[in-house]
RNA sequence: GGGCGCAUAGCUCAGUUGGUUAGAGCGCGUCGCUGAUAACGACGAGGUCCGAAGUUCGAAUCUUCGUGCGCCCA
């Protein structure tokens, strides 16, 4: 016997079941143990930070990670998965600052940098335990015990050996990097929280001249909202490609340059006249040299020059450069550059400092790191910036340099601690990695990688590759891998070191002892931390390079980004440890993250690997073949909340994802994520939508599970009984073992057609998986569930109520459903990994442990070719389209189903089937209640339309199509049917020519004339027509299936056992019923398991009054004693 | 401001290389079944495919512009 299951499942209880079966029996070991030295299938984990609780997205990327790996196990591949954890960065550091009630860089170092990182690495397991329950109550399957974990002393060495490698090949150097600064608070600002902290301001906006030094009375005019960058100019940039126009002031007569397209528009603000005595474009402009308004670099510098790259010479500052970031959006087309304040102007810089081979342009930057002007612009000498707005603007008046003034309300960004301090762009030294010298390279290695959706590849990703630009490396914090850089007291130069025992293996070691101190005062710090700050900042060395000096390490960590990206490796401590396992394991085929991580772990992962593996020169030691560190990767969407907007803790606008496995289960949540939705699109995570993908699938796959449990116990199948030996996985070839299992091309037609839709489902999954198309494949799954259920079972049902239990016809249906119901536990395994397993384990219960004992210890069922008849399955279509068309032609004429109908008629534009479907009379009458079916040639309730071919019409009549569309519906589409039929073709004339159509040139379709009881469906072209005329006789037929129905619905009322039999009374009947029950009397009692029909009341039976056939008769059911 | 994406039924979403009656599920309505039974099923009504222009014999699909939304970056 098999065990029963309930009719209303509790999912979550189910799971939790299966949860324990997994722990105990170790299945998930069991599943890699058993593809042990098979091809592998290599899969990265993004390493997620677990210092916040695990919401909703997060089980999207847990359950699509899970999916791929669990299919890759079952078709064959070996698939190790290695938990990661990201444990670095700014995000752990705000936690901690939170929780100490304290901000700033100066408070942390108050604190003590050695506490707060202690801090730190506890606070990064907050919330270990809930990601851990939430992994493995989701059903991902991942070795958290061998987690990797980005601080931890065998990572840091592997990112340290990778960045030696790096600096060692010149691809580390040092620059300025342009970052949003708080002067106040002494630190720069993450972008996230520069967008926070953006508020509507009103500044100055000043248009200021800049005297031309060639061109006497003629200015640029120039406009800015930072006056205070005034004094810091070095450039002024006009686009390249637009017009510029000279204008004189007909009162002063005064000559200004700036952008044509703005002339009106400030003329207007500044309310002068200005009439246009020149026109040029932005190139002809390039290099002029101007005044800057204040002198305290210019006086000093205005007249040097540098040797450019080809030999000429240039003047190093001051002139007119060309740019593509200028626009006339506003201001006056010609930008003032403080490349010290303002990225793009930072960027313009460097781009021209590359065009000289000596005495480039240096920065300009006459404030200090508060934010106050320094000695070098003595005027302003000591005043915060934004302080100095108001006077530098009145100097400018004063001096006759400006040409207009106003207030400009715009957003700016505001530190989002101190709500009083605006942010300024400030230059910080910073380290690069030159990923720019590896833009080309990083382009053919994105070329060759699978991105779904494939527009990744060259849109998103792509551009961003395109536009690459020096990856700054450093970060002046606390929590962080240290940038393993030491660096000469007494020469300046400096030294990569690339691991802890390198760094011990210097000669004259000193500072160690501070480690040892901490240890000793501590007992409980993880070894990992000797290799952060504070403690390795204290370890110093002799320097090679001057024997009297000490090598002092910069106090810099790096981006985590970085720690993520290098995870390929770093993940196994290569190259000092584990070698082979890394070889093995590179590249991943398959990772998969949000699209947020597109310039996240996307791109570190690819510029780390590009740079270490990717130059066949620089590195040939490391070089590996494209693409790499992984082939393909799965874009996920953005998840939103229930109302569509981003989701957010403070609106609520969703629910815990614990709330949801509570009260639907994990496999419900999973199924909602790969079915509903392409994974790239984004998901809206609303309760119902889940809740509502329930019955769809998982619901309806049960109730044909449950059917056939209850039939299979009722009629004794048992397949353990029938099979002897090991059964395995239960294959096919091993049930064509067993007693009673009949070869397939010897069963009944329904049989054959559901194990060949079987197959073809299974063939279908295959292919979409192996594309990673989990969601057109989901499509099949529940077709093929759907096609079961409703039609399978549906139309098998009387096979499985006869009361022969060991007939043939029988005995094949459980088969067949048993052997349907073991695949689909198999191929849904991956997606809906619970309700496979239970599934599984009930079916084969039977076979104790002759069976394997985990579904997921099964490989992905095989489709079988000489199992899928196409043509059945097209036919069976036709067939189901028959059935729905009777159906629907009956609610036309409003005749219920019960009432049988003596005929109906059925025409078919293509007759190719008709032999077939005539064999299957039964089953459609069956189906739709009727005598006769008929197939007909021709009717008068029907009409043919023939319209043309238009994909094979299209380019062979181009524009005379419509005329022919035209004519051919305008004809009579009957004449033109047997037109086509006798003479092979049709003559439409078209103006002066006539044009002959083939068959093949146009489309047969077939309809109802509109008034009759018919149904058409012109994609199949077939119509079905009912006969509606009611005999006495039918009508009486009819009396007794309303009667049936009465009677089994009072059995239920009752709670009769549905094999109890019963003895019946039917009490003020007329003889017009008693007539039509007597016809049916042995139809009435076998669908009502009835012994005896009375005509005077039952004793001691509560009669229920029913109606049928217009009168109104009481019924008494009195059940038997079994 | 730039890049990328999205916009189709009341809701959530499909829609293959352009092919002439635009699909599914849910919800709604009508009904059926009553031996899967607190299940199951059928049928139906719902659409200016965001707007405009263009290419084409033919556009939800291709192009351009615009509108709205999202993400990433300024």
């Amino acid at each position: 016997m098999f065990p029963t299951v309930s009719a209303t499942p509790e999912f979550p209880r189910l799971e939790e079941e299966v949860l324990r079966f997994w722990r105990e029996r170790r299945i998930y070991d069991k599943s890699l143990r058993r593809r042990e030295g098979a091809p592998r299938f290599v899969f990265y984990e993004g390493p997620p930070t677990a210092n916040g609780m695990p919401h909703p997205g997060h089980c999207l990327t847990r359950a699509v990670k899970d999916l791929f790996p669990r299919y890759r196990t079952m078709r064959g591949y070996y698939c190790e998965r290695k938990a990661g954890w990201d444990t670095h960065g700014l995000p752990v550091e705000v936690e901690v600052c939170k929780e100490l009630g304290i901000h700033s860089k100066e408070e942390i170092e108050a604190y003590g940098v050695e506490r707060f990182i202690h801090k730190c690495q506890q606070s990064v397991w907050r919330y270990m335990k809930e990601w851990e329950r939430l992994t493995e109550r989701i059903g991902f399957w991942i070795r958290l015990d061998e987690a990797y974990v980005t601080y931890h002393k065998s990572y840091v060495d592997s990112v340290w050996w990778s960045l030696k490698n790096l600096f060692d090949r010149g691809l580390l150097y040092q620059g300025y990097k342009i970052v949003w600064w708080w002067a106040q608070g002494g630190t720069a600002l993450s972008s996230g929280e520069v967008g926070q902290g953006y508020r509507q301001v009103a500044d100055p906006s000043v248009y200021v001249r800049f005297p031309l030094v060639d061109r006497p009375n003629t200015s640029l005019l120039v406009w800015t909202t930072t006056p205070w960058t005034l004094p810091s100019n070095q450039f002024a940039a006009v686009h390249p490609e637009l017009e510029y126009v000279t204008v004189e002031d007909e009162e002063t007569g005064e000559r200004l340059i700036l952008a044509g397209a703005l002339k009106e528009t400030v003329e207007q603000k500044a309310k002068r006249s200005w009439r246009v005595v020149g026109r040029c474009r932005g190139t002809e402009l390039v290099g002029l040299r101007y005044r800057p308004p204040f002198d305290d670099f210019y006086s000093r510098q205005g007249q040097q020059q540098g040797t450019l790259v080809d030999g000429s010479r240039q003047y190093t500052a001051w002139r007119i450069v060309a740019a593509d970031f200028v626009t006339t959006d506003s201001g006056t087309g010609v930008v003032h550059q403080a490349p010290a304040f303002g990225e793009v102007d930072y960027e313009l810089l460097l781009a021209e400092q590359a065009r000289f081979a000596s005495g480039a342009p240096q920065l300009i930057c006459p404030v200090a790191p508060d934010g106050k002007f320094t000695s070098e612009v003595p005027a302003y000498q000591g005043l915060w910036v934004k302080d100095a707005d108001g006077r530098i603007v009145r100097d400018l008046r004063e001096r006759g340099l400006l040409v207009h003034y106003e207030q400009y309300v715009h957003e700016y960004p505001f530190c989002w601690r101190a709500e009083e301090d605006p942010l300024i762009q400030y230059p910080r030294r910073s380290w690069f990695i030159r990923t720019t010298a590896f833009r080309d390279l990083m382009l053919e290695n994105n070329r060759l990688i699978g991105w779904l959706p494939e527009h990744i590849r060259d849109g998103r990703f792509g551009n961003f590759l395109e536009t690459n630009v020096d990856w700054a490396l450093s970060r002046e914090r606390f929590w962080g891998t240290p940038l393993p850089i030491w660096v000469c007291q007494s020469t300046g130069k400096m030294e990569a070191v690339g691991s802890y025992a390198e760094l011990l293996a210097k000669p004259d070691v000193q500072g160690t002892e501070v480690w040892q101190e901490a240890r000793r005062q501590y007992p409980d710090l993880p070894e990992d931390l000797c290799v952060h700050k504070p403690y390795i900042d204290a370890v110093t060395y002799r320097s090679p390079f001057d024997p009297s000096a000490r090598m002092v390490r910069v106090p810099d960590v790096i981006d985590c980004w970085y720690d993520s990206g290098a995870m390929p490796f770093a993940q196994w401590g290569y190259p000092y440890q584990n070698r082979q396992r890394f070889e093995e394991q590179f590249p991943a085929d398959f990772i998969s993250e949000a699209i947020d991580q597109t310039r996240g772990w996307f791109y570190s992962l690819l510029a780390i690997s590009t740079l270490l593996f990717g130059d066949r020169h620089g590195a040939p030691e490391l070089y590996r073949p494209f693409p790499h560190p992984y082939r393909n990767c799965v874009v996920l969407g953005l998840m939103l909340g229930e109302d569509g907007n981003k989701m957010s803790k403070s609106r609520r606008n969703y629910r815990e994802p614990e709330e949801i496995f509570d009260r639907y289960g994990a496999d419900a949540l999973r199924w909602y994520f790969f079915a509903n939705q392409a994974p790239w699109t984004s998901i809206r995570y609303k309760e119902q939508a889940i809740r509502d993908s329930l019955p769809e699938f998982q619901l309806r796959l049960w109730n044909v599970f449950s059917f056939f449990l209850i039939y299979a116990n009722l009629d004794g199948f048992d397949p353990a009984s029938r099979l002897a030996g090991p059964a395995g996985e239960l294959s096919g070839e091993v049930l064509a073992a067993a007693a009673g299992y009949r070869p397939v091309q010897d069963r009944g037609e329904l049989d054959r057609w559901i194990l060949s839709e079987l197959h073809r489902t299974t063939e279908r999954v295959i292919q979409e998986m192996d594309a990673y198309d989990s969601f057109t494949a989901c499509r099949y799954l529940l077709e093929f569930v759907d096609a079961l259920s409703n039609w399978y079972v549906r139309r098998s049902r009387p096979r499985f109520w006869s009361d022969d239990k060991q007939s043939v016809e029988k005995i094949d249906a459980y088969w067949t459903l048993y052997e349907c119901l073991l695949t689909v536990s198999k191929l849904i395994a991956p997606f809906t990994p619970f309700l496979a397993e239970t599934m599984w384990r009930t079916l084969t219960s039977v076979f104790g442990d002759r069976v394997v004992e985990s579904v997921h210890l099964c490989d992905y069922p095989q489709p079988r070719n000489d199992a899928i008849d196409q043509l059945l399955s097209e036919r069976m279509r036709l067939l189901r389209t028959l059935a729905s068309l009777g159906r629907n032609a009956r609610m036309e004429a409003k005749l219920k189903v019960r009432q049988p109908l003596s005929r109906v008629e059925v025409v078919l534009a293509d007759s190719s089937h008709q032999e077939w479907l005539e064999a299957h009379d039964d089953l459609l009458k069956d189906e739709l209640n009727v005598k006769q079916i008929r197939y007909l040639e021709h009717s008068d309730s029907i009409e043919y339309r023939v319209q043309p071919n238009f994909k094979r019409l299209g380019p062979r009549l181009g524009p005379k199509m419509p005329a022919v569309k035209q004519w051919l519906t305008s004809a009579d589409g009957a004449k033109l049917r047997s037109a086509l039929a006798e003479r092979g073709r049709i003559d439409v004339p078209v103006g002066d020519e006539t044009i002959s159509l083939g068959p093949e040139d146009v489309v047969v379709t077939v309809r109802a004339r509109p008034g009759w009881a018919a149904a058409d469906d012109p994609a199949s072209g077939c119509v079905v027509i009912l006969n509606t005329e009611l005999t006495e006789e039918l009508i009486r037929e009819g009396y007794v299936r309303d009667l049936v129905r009465l009677i089994n619905e009072r059995r239920k009322e009752l709670s009769c056992p549905y094999n109890a039999k019963i003895d019946l009374a039917i009490v003020g009947a007329s003889p017009k019923l008693w007539q039509a029950i007597d016809e049916h009397r042995d139809y009435l009692q076998h669908e009502t398991l009835c012994r005896m029909i009375h005509r005077a009341p039952l004793e001691k039976v509560e009669p229920a009054t029913v109606e049928v056939a217009d009168e109104k008769v009481e019924l008494y059911v009195k059940q038997l004693t079994l």
